[in-house]
DNA sequence: CCTGATACTTGATGATGTCAACGTTTGATT
DNA sequence: AATCAAACGTTGACATCATCAAGTATCAGG
């Protein structure tokens, strides 16, 4: 089948090499803005005004619901997101960022998708490959 | 600076993008050969037949090294990993895969590393370019 | 109404991760 | 040679992450 060619597996070799790569950085960052990695997700799946129910963060996450509590409880406690009964049905919460949880989320997203240094080494037309090709494989 | 150019950031946005999704089906392969995501990591980090200290597996997860000491009693139990100490160096000790624990790595970069249907969107010359960019930017 | 399913919470438990303190070993200084 | 500071790994205390089982509240269909 095409999709275990040598190319196809050597760039999800490497694609994971990077996730790895990115696994171990990701501590140092979060603790930067006194998150933890977990919150560092949470906080890159919760849009600015894009409220989102409890349910689907933790089927985004594939953990169990009871995780996204303690959570959100976390992040609640700190001021960064808002729980709110949801007007359609009122067994869901739904999660919205506050100004704070906002600005902090702006700051995360900014230092983690700052490119490092070797980015730098790709020219302007491989860098606009790389993001064709990317968009591709993500959807 | 030519590291903040336009094609830059948003080819590291994709990645970043690339690393979150990875980051929430790691615990899902994970269970599925009864490891924890942190063991995985630990696990990819161990070759076979590359002995390692444990002081650069803290180094390498940028964790303390009270953790990997919890991290590799947890897989010592289990007959995935040997300590033994360095014979340089009594003070280091030195890990090492168990047949076993070679066998499951195996099994983990195996399932880690097949490349999911997405990449046979790409054309062949599209993941050559792809492999070649990657290589580049991980060193 | 029931009844079953869904959404979230709670409590118990284990794994992950940090920190401070400790014992051992090492290497350099004296 | 004796000492002393630094490095390596371990231990214990503690917070967080994560799962499971059980519970409460709400919804939707009969």
């Amino acid at each position: 089948m095409k999709n275990t060619s040598p190319h196809a597996c050597g760039a999800w070799q490497l694609l994971v090499q990077f996730f790895f790569t990115q696994r171990a950085h990701l501590p140092l960052l979060a603790a930067e803005l006194q998150l933890s990695p977990a919150q560092c997700h949470m906080l890159h799946l919760i849009e600015p005004g894009r409220p989102i129910p409890m349910g689907q963060l933790a089927e985004t996450l594939a953990c169990d619901a009871s995780n996204v509590t303690g959570l959100v409880d976390r992040l609640e406690s700190r001021g960064l997101v808002r729980r709110r009964p949801s007007a359609a049905d009122r067994r869901v919460k739904v999660l919205d960022l506050t100004p704070t949880g906002s600005r902090l989320r702006a700051l995360l997203l900014d230092r983690m998708t700052t490119p490092p240094a070797t980015l730098g080494r790709l020219s302007v037309r491989e860098q606009r490959t790389l993001v064709r090709i990317l968009t591709r494989l993500l959807e």
